[in-house]
This record gives structure tokens, sequence and C-alpha cells, in this order.
RNA sequence: CGGGCUGUGGCGCAGCUUGGUUAGCGCGCUUGACUGGGGGUCAAGAGGUCCCGGGUUCAAAUCCCGGCAGCCCGACCA
């Protein structure tokens, strides 16, 4: 490398400029909807709270799909499909559950011109159509465990959307499981908290998570216990980014499902369900992008390197489809940049606001000297190295990436978080981030006073961060308490 | 459910108070030239049921009535 500037020219640090985002300080809701239409992830659709998600937000989508969709797999998931249509009364099977969906429904009550005898709901989620299926499928001992995963939209009516965050229509993996043991389930359920989310939360995405369960006022509608990651914003807020829940026997129970045992006796079993969606993609704008666009971790950037061809010239393409082969050979996405007659700036800036995590800039002064630009994104640096150089340069560039946003992430998330004693503390803490409070100091009137403040028990842990046992007293763990999305 | 606000080219807006030729502006789009290492400049263009229906008037984007849609605040829900 034989130089290193800064990028940073004539951009506003604060307020609204011609061509330029909001800044995050000034507006962070007004920068998130800007990011998102700016770097074409999507758009509203005609149905308020519908979203359209356009091809570089689908395609980020379809990364983080693959990722999430190996390691389901190898916790034991097979895939399959069920329909989108649940008759409304399997709804009503479980109580908790029914009384926690119903506000949110989207109710078909006519089709092929008539009025339907029975209304079917379109799923929110797909726990009594699944188990429908789970009771006929299930008879015997050696048919568990039985662990399904499928990948669907789901609708909840929603009066408050927000692109990605909260949608009336949104895409995710549900996953749904029956074990003969509650010991088996409990397992089960923290397996995939573990080794699918929190490992790509972190290690794919590079964002931080705290995880726990949630109070009885947060739990899933019908679990006994909901277990969850929670993510810090740009903005210090929380934002849930999965959750993995153990039933018990409440849907067993309720729809009928039993096994017979080695001994021949009828057993209802023990499940657990668990889900992340789109709004990881939400997650992903609000954790790592700068008032310059979005900032992708390499492993879920639709293109890792852009290959810019400054200038129409004939050297300059050759140079450039060179290394986009190159590149191509050592396994990246990778994509050219040709489009000489659009202006240097407007296609600099636009691969900048799309978040491509590193740009491979080719023209004539660079290839004078016989080096070209590299540009990393996320710390928004300029070096030139040598042309024979540049491949490893950006092979070294994107290993450190991700590692880098997280480290970002988790100082950020740490220096808004705090250790308090009480809810009014508490609430004033979550105003800017996350407050640690002894839960023997909150319990479940606190809670409701946070509630009144504007603020939630985002989860439970041990005092060292760690996932609470069965056996720990309620009165030994710390609640997180934020504002959430 | 209560209160407030807004509907005008693809997007964002002005015009309405005080009715009057051809409804403007920014961004975007098209074409061309000059440019070109961070949203460049200039020129020429395209694009409109002024939300819908009715009324007043010689004349309505503008005034009146009714409807529809959307947004914000509050309440409700979680």
């Amino acid at each position: 490398m034989t130089s290193d500037d800064d990028v940073a020219t004539g951009h506003r640090p604060t307020g609204r400029a011609k061509g330029t985002l909001t800044s995050r300080e000034t507006d962070f809701p007004q920068w998130y909807q800007e990011v998102i239409s700016a770097a074409e992830l999507a758009d509203n659709g005609p149905v308020r709270g519908t979203m359209v998600i356009r091809p570089w937000g689908y395609a980020i989508w379809e990364l983080l799909q693959a990722e999430l969709d190996r390691r389901i797999k190898d916790a034991g998931a097979e895939n399959a499909y069920f329909p989108l249509f649940i008759p409304e009364s399997f709804l009503r099977l479980e109580a908790d559950h029914v009384e926690g969906f119903s506000p949110e429904l989207a109710v078909v009550t006519h089709g092929g011109g008539r009025l339907l005898e029975e209304p079917v709901v379109v799923r929110p989620t797909s726990e009594t159509i699944i188990n429908h299926s789970f009771a006929k499928w299930i008879q015997s001992h050696r048919d568990l465990p039985m662990i399904i995963n499928q990948w669907a939209n789901v609708v909840r009516w929603e009066l408050r959307p927000r692109l990605f965050l909260r949608t009336t229509e949104f895409l995710w993996q549900e996953g749904h499981t029956v074990h003969a043991s509650q010991e088996e389930a409990r397992e089960f359920a923290l397996c995939i908290l573990r080794n699918v989310y929190i490992e790509t939360m972190s290690e794919v995405a590079g964002i931080p998570v705290l995880a726990g369960h949630k109070t009885a006022r947060e739990r899933f509608a019908g679990a006994v216990q909901t277990w969850t990651c929670e993510g810090m914003m740009g903005d210090g807020k929380a934002l849930q980014m999965g959750t993995s829940h153990e039933l018990g026997q409440n849907f067993s129970r309720a729809f009928g499902i039993q096994y017979a045992d080695d001994g021949g006796q009828l057993q209802y079993p023990w499940q657990t369900s668990w889900g992340v969606s789109t709004r990881l993609i939400g997650a992903l704008v609000m954790a790592h992008g700068d008032d310059f666009g979005l900032r992708l971790p390499p492993a879920l950037a639709p293109v890792e390197v852009v290959v810019m061809a400054v200038r129409d010239d004939a050297e300059v393409i050759r140079v450039a489809e060179s290394l986009l082969s190159d590149l191509r050979a050592a396994g990246r996405r990778v994509r050219l940049d040709d489009r000489t007659d659009s202006g240097f700036g407007r296609r600099s800036v636009g691969w900048e606001l799309k978040g491509v995590p590193v740009r491979l800039e080719v023209g004539p002064r660079d290839l004078g000297e016989g080096n070209v630009t590299v540009v990393v994104r996320h710390q928004r640096k300029k070096v030139q190295v040598r042309l024979a150089e540049a491949v490893a340069v950006v092979d070294e560039v994107l290993g450190r990436v991700t590692a880098e946003l997280r480290e970002e992430a988790v100082g950020f998330r740490d220096r808004r978080t705090v250790e308090v004693g009480g809810p009014r503390a508490a609430a004033d803490v979550a105003s800017t981030g996350f407050a640690l409070v002894p839960w023997s100091d909150l319990g479940e009137e606190g809670e409701r006073e946070l509630a009144d403040a504007g603020c939630t028990v985002r989860c439970l842990r041990r005092p060292d961060g760690g996932l609470a046992e069965a056996s720990d007293a309620p009165d030994s763990l710390v609640a997180v308490v934020g504002r959430a999305y």
C-alpha cells in the first residue's frame, strides 16, 4: 500500500443536504427510510403495511436464508411447506394462542364468489396447521423427534408499519419440533438459539446480540418459555431479532398429538417453535449503517467487490475485466461497473449507499503508475495498491470487515449499557440504550411501571450474561431493559 | 372511537386567502454537447383526469356541499 487517505469529502455532517441522506443524528427514523429507498432495498406496497422487496434487498435475504438454512439443517431439520390458509377453528384450539393473535388476523370470508361457511385465516404463524399434520404423522416414539422447518410468508395486520421491522406481510422461517421429553425440547430450543440464531447474527451479520428469556408479559402466545436475541440499533433502541419457544405440551394437548412410548403408554410430546424474519434486514441497516448508507458484511453482500472503470478507455476496461475474472476465480461475488457515461461520483455514491464492502477503482492515473485504488466501505478509506497485489488486498480487507463491524457495534452497545437499581433509573437509561436491573428490584410491578414509561424488559439473564437454567431462582436474574422497535 | 391535517407530472412541493390567458418549481427521466478520480455544467425535450361527484359562476386547482383515500396526535390493543 502506497497511500492512505480518508475520502470523506464534501459531505455535510448534519442536517439534510442536496442529494445526501439525512444524518442519523438529526433524525434516525428519517435516515432509516431514506437508506432503504436510496439503497433500493424496498418500497411500500399499495396496501398499507405491505412491502415490495427490491432485487438488492431480496439478494441480501437470499444470502441470509442460505446461511440460516444450512445451520437449521445441521441442527437436524427438514424443510416442508404448509398451507397459507388455516381454518379459523384451528386458532381457537389453543386459548392463549388465539387470544394473542386475534387482533392482527387477516380473515378471508369469501371464496369463489360466495360467502364461506367457515372463514379461513391467513397464517399469522403456523403452529396450528402444522400440529394438525403432526397429529396424523406421529404415532410412536420411533417417530420422534420430528423436526420440521418451513420458509414462508405470514400476515399480521399492522397499524404502525415500518419497512422490514413491522410489516403486515413478511417473510420468515418457522421451525416446529416434537420431542419425547421436556428436557430434549428445551435443549433443542436452546440449540437453535445458539447454533443458528446467535451464530448467524454475530458471525455472519456481525451484529452482537444479548440472549435471554422473555418475561411472562412478553412471552409468545401459547409458549411456556420464549428465548430471544436482542440487538441494539444505531439509535440505542432494542430490536428483537429472533425467538425460540418452548411450547410445553400446550399444542400437543390441544391438537391431540400422542405417541406410544416404549412401554406402550400413550404420551403427549413436548414441542418447540422458532423463527427469524426479514426483520433481520432492518437490523442490518440499523446496526451497521452510517450517514453514507448501508455497510454490509461480505457474507450478506449481494456484491462483495465492485470493479469500477473510471473512464471509457481500452486499457482501463481491459484491466477492469481482468480483475473481475481474477476475483471471480477467487470465489468472490463481483460486479463490473463500466457505466462510464454516468458520472463517477454518482456511481461511487450509489455503491456506497448500497453498502458494497469494497470498490476497486481502475483509472488511467492509477494504471500509469501500475496501481489500482481500493476503497474500503466500512471505514471509508482509499488505498492505492500495486495491480498485482489487488486481489490479495481485497481478500485481506474482506476477511476483516465483519469482525470490525461487530467490534464497532459491541463498543457502541457497551457504552450505552448501564447497571441500575430500579424501574425509574432503568427507564431513564433506556432512553439512550440498555439498562441492566436486578429482576428482584423490578418484578411484575416494576415491569408495568416501565411500560408506562415506554420501555420493556427485553430479556432476563444471569448476572454474567449467560442463559438461565430452570434451576435458577428468578430473583437471581438480571433484566435487560430498553425501548423496543 | 375522538381531534387535527393533506390529496396538483414518477417523487417532493408551490399556487388556493383575493376565481381570470399557456398550472409552476426542485429532484428524477429522454436527447445532445462539453466534461470526467465523489451525486459536474450547459442546451433542448417528454410527462398533468389539479382525488372523486355535485353545486355557484361568463369562468373553478382556487369558492360551497357531499364522498373517498392517506397522514399525524390521543385512546385502545400487545
